[in-house]
DNA sequence: GTGGTTGCAAACCCTTTGCACGGCA
DNA sequence: TGCCGTGCAAAGGGTTTGCAACCAC
């Protein structure tokens, strides 16, 4: 019936995981919730439909999706854990004053890094992923 | 007479702050350790000469510190916070695996990411520092 | 002198965990 | 039946904080 929650249980099914409602309701939340949302906000917006799921098991669930990169998880300097729904590769910017994240998504860029790191390898280090952090400020409109 | 101890202290009046035993030490501490320390290693590293100090304080030390653009923070994904003692810009490579941070620096790559930011600005932010997070394996010897 | 710093210890808060129960294979 | 997943509540552990004493300037 619901498009999006066959999508999330496919998801779930793909990585051999068990589909069970707490972890349907949390993929949906971060999806929902977008943003990078902090576990916090994850539980309260599972807990406004669901009052009964216990925090504990948002944790747990989120763990299992990082586990099987159905999320990521993203820190920054003076923050406690954000949750990232997107898992193709993108960059972030990160504005320390408004504690806030925003994706940054660039073919070009992705295209010169790789190209810079064909050329130069790094002795001893296999690299999986290339993340940018762009510090700064956002302007006030 | 200890060269180091005063170039930390100079460091610190430049910054306007004064000039406290607890924060030469903490800043010689973080030198002394490199390698992006916790802040529990610091702790122990201080208080391993001088008891006295409270672990509080060298949080609250490490806060002004931060604030003062004399050390930095570094958060990794499942890591409690780590401290970096150089300030010229560098970036890192992580191996999640090993839960270890290396430098890594090269004025090339610099130069190519001033120049592909030069020709593409972000609307609405303004830049202040770019970072690589290089997530990957060390390779075992 | 005096306002910023520190020591101490308690509080905080996000996150993890132990345990018994529940549900799906 | 067996086992993973969950709810609950308590513990954990890194970090922060209130307050009185202290000290750098």
């Amino acid at each position: 019936m619901n498009i999006k929650q066959e999508d999330i249980k496919h998801r779930l099914a793909e990585k051999g995981l068990k589909v069970t409602p707490q972890r349907i309701f949390v993929l949906d939340a971060i999806q929902s919730l977008g943003n990078h949302p902090t576990a916090d906000l994850i539980i309260s917006h599972v807990q406004k439909n669901h009052p009964n799921i216990a925090s504990g098991t948002v944790y747990r669930v989120l763990d299992v999706l990082v586990e099987n990169q159905l999320i990521k998880r993203v820190k920054t300097e003076r923050d406690v854990m954000r949750y990232d729904g997107i898992m193709e590769p993108h960059h972030h910017l990160y504005c320390a004053e408004s504690e806030t994240i925003r994706d940054y998504r660039d073919e070009e860029l992705d295209g010169i890094l790789a190209e810079y790191f064909e050329r130069k390898r790094i002795r001893g280090f296999n690299i999986e992923e290339i993340k940018l952090q762009i510090k700064g400020k956002f302007q006030k409109p």
